[in-house]
DNA sequence: CGTACCGTTGAGGTGAGTCAAAGTAAGTGG
DNA sequence: CCACTTACTTTGACTCACCTCAACGGTACG
């Protein structure tokens, strides 16, 4: 799992995307071979900024103004619903975009995009993503294929479904978070740092926290994964699928 | 809320469209305003079929082959999770398509689309959805649009989220099918044929037939809502509304 | 008039929510 | 460096919404 220079492959797989020195949003599904022509606008679009933790990228209920790229850091997306219920739905890993669903829907942001990690996020702006359809029709077909594999929705079934037990719920999420939580492997056992705290653990698969905090030694207690803070431990992932059937 | 021929607008407009009968298709979203060539694919393109209650017209893990328009009938869309559990997450009513998102994202179905209602169904086979999108740029953006407001992910925020309690999950749904099922109003009461089973209903906000039943009964004993059989009555809209919130 | 399916009702057990409080880590300022 | 504040996490006690199992009433259909 290590490349020729070293590095956690993995890791620059899944999250740096080996074109990013160059461009850093080059690599990414919908901007891949783009032609000339639409290129060159998102190369002269593109606006980047860093947000610390703790604030927004955008406000549930205001217009969209275009796609936000994210470079690196740690983004969660979650929705206010009419009962005061914070619902988490999605986490934005580096060289995931998001912004689209209310851009195409035509509608107001849905969720707001709350930075966890210090990030670094491209913002394109409306128009430019306009023209861009406009320059080169592929990429329509492409955008298409991200909201359609958007993995909130998705993820949703298993994460937040009544009648699964919490226990059910956060092996599951713990399972996908050690996919792309660039997991190591030492002798054995997998392990990751866990991105995000308890509560957003309970938002994101509907529950609370002190929930969380007892299904995470319940979890313990029959030796499936072990946490340390902020790291996780799996002592064999065979056991942690089992679990989830 | 009756056009000049008398006819009950909401109905014409919602759920079976002026142009059906010209064609079928030609009122629905994606399908507006195409240019002639694509239209022209399209006429000759697809297939009508009807299906019987309790057929299937596609499989969870089937390969998709194309995009489904429900000309009238109804029809559920439902998951089986790895626990066995039956999860629908979608109703589909006449003028509604499905089938694209697992043909945009490329993968298998994830969902099985079961027949509740005798359904006349039109196909559009994938290859000539490819040439319709080359001919008519347009055309997936009108799909873009389509996905980003399907409101399967949309509503499941609201219909499956475990920590709301199953009389407001139901309040919800109810309030959903309202506007969907050309309710009409009574001197005052709005009025309308629930046309699906307290399984589907159980199934949709992710709970037993039992507790749906026991549900129902609380909220006719609070005077929200009425049920006779599969006759909805509702005394007040602002009532329900005010369950919800 | 029976069979099958759908819907309702009852009883009992429990998973998980809420409230409250203590423990732990992290950051702040003197 | 140490008190101090603040935020995060854990633990305990209690309650209840909802699930499960089981039986029963209704309705449709042959």
């Amino acid at each position: 799992m290590k490349d020729y220079k070293g590095q956690d492959v993995h890791k620059l797989g899944k999250c740096l995307h080996s074109k990013c020195s160059l461009c850093p949003v080059s690599a990414l599904t919908e901007w891949t071979n783009l032609n000339d022509a639409s290129n060159n606008i998102l190369q002269s679009a593109r606006q980047t900024s860093t947000y610390q933790p703790g604030s927004t990228i955008f406000h549930q209920n205001d217009a969209p103004l275009g796609v936000y790229c994210l470079m690196n850091g740690l983004v969660i997306l979650k929705q206010m619903d009419v009962h005061g219920i914070e619902t988490a739905f999605r986490l934005l890993f580096p060289g995931q975009t998001c912004g689209w669903r209310s851009l195409f829907g035509e509608h107001p942001h849905q969720a707001s995009a709350l930075v966890l990690e210090a990030s670094t996020v491209c913002f394109i702006p409306l128009n430019d993503i306009e023209n861009m359809l406009l320059e080169d029709p592929s990429l329509s077909r492409r955008f298409l294929k991200t909201i359609a594999r958007d993995p909130g929705p998705a993820n949703a079934v298993v994460l937040r479904n009544p009648p699964l037990a919490v226990r059910t719920r956060l092996t599951h999420l713990l399972l996908i978070l050690s996919e792309q939580c660039m997991s190591k492997s030492i002798d054995g056992d997998l392990c990751y740092h866990l991105p995000i705290q308890r509560k957003h653990i309970a938002s994101l698969i509907g529950t609370s926290v002190e929930t969380v905090s007892r299904t995470i030694k319940e979890l313990e207690d029959d030796s499936v994964v072990f946490f340390d803070r902020k790291k996780v431990l799996i002592p064999s992932i065979e056991k942690l699928r089992r679990e989830v059937e």
